[in-house]
DNA sequence: CTCGCTGCAAATTATTTGCATAGAT
DNA sequence: ATCTATGCAAATAATTTGCAGCGAG
């Protein structure tokens, strides 16, 4: 945990930009809720707990800003709102996400999968590719038993 | 045209609607445009010039009945926008798209790519796939030749 | 002292909703 | 007549921005 925040922190001086407090805590929440997928607002609030006195405007910036220096992703499920996803340490690309259906749930897959499809699109379509984002949506395995039990 | 037009048709009376001519003026904006990757205020201001009466409120309506009953896709690049994309007669899937970061153009993939892929996440992850959506990052063909040239 | 960073409030943007009316069957 | 669909305006929701003040170097 504290060797990721100070990777995060150098990441940030690399840029000319300072972990503020407020910042620092962010980090925290966004480590700390690393399997969820946070949208700003609820960046926000647990934030809040920690740090009462921090505007909602600098959980923005603070996320925009981490969004720039690839520490997050800014993911969109299709719900109006933005949700925030750390990289994985020297991940070179995105990771994969299963989003259920019925209850909504989402699982992540760290493996990459497209190995082979990207030297398709490559040679194919002549279109080099720096990164790629996948979803897969239908039915969670609990949903699934779930509903074989009815 | 006509004929697509046609089985939008019937599949809005499949499922209790008409085609209004709102409706069917939209419709065929989004025909039109096929290649393009709309928002609602794209479609909007198109359809007003065949239809000025029309108002935003109907556009988003429609365009959100059209998503409900599949012949739509309602697809999210990151900018704050919903865009829509009609999906290709007989599609099973959503296709995928290559969107360049330099210059912003949005290429389609009709090819379905992820056969392989979708059956180790209903092997390995006991997850039932019924969509994807799979979009690249990446430079065009033009702007890869564009810079060599520089 | 300077300058980036913050909090707050106001502004902006995208989208949704309430409601009275028009239109089709 | 009934019931859906529409246009308009107002409401809501998410995000951004302007600005005065704070705090580290």
């Amino acid at each position: 945990m504290e060797n990721r925040i100070q990777r995060i922190k150098e990441t940030l001086q690399g840029a000319q930009y300072k972990l503020t407090p407020q910042r620092e805590v962010t980090v925290r929440v966004l480590l700390e809720n690393e399997r969820d997928h946070l949208s700003a607002e609820d960046v926000f609030l647990k934030v809040k707990d920690k740090y009462p006195e921090i505007g909602l405007a600098t959980v923005y910036r603070t996320l925009e800003l981490l969004s720039e220096l690839k520490v997050l992703d800014k993911i969109n499920f299709g719900d109006g709102v933005s949700r925030y996803d750390l990289r994985k340490e020297g991940a070179e690309h995105f990771h994969h996400h299963l989003v259920c259906m019925e209850c909504g749930a989402v699982e992540e897959i760290e493996e990459d999968l497209l190995g082979d499809v990207e030297k398709i699109v490559e040679n194919d379509y002549n279109f080099k590719v720096l990164d790629h984002r996948l979803t897969f949506h239908g039915v969670c395995r609990d949903c699934q038993e779930r509903s074989r039990k009815k």
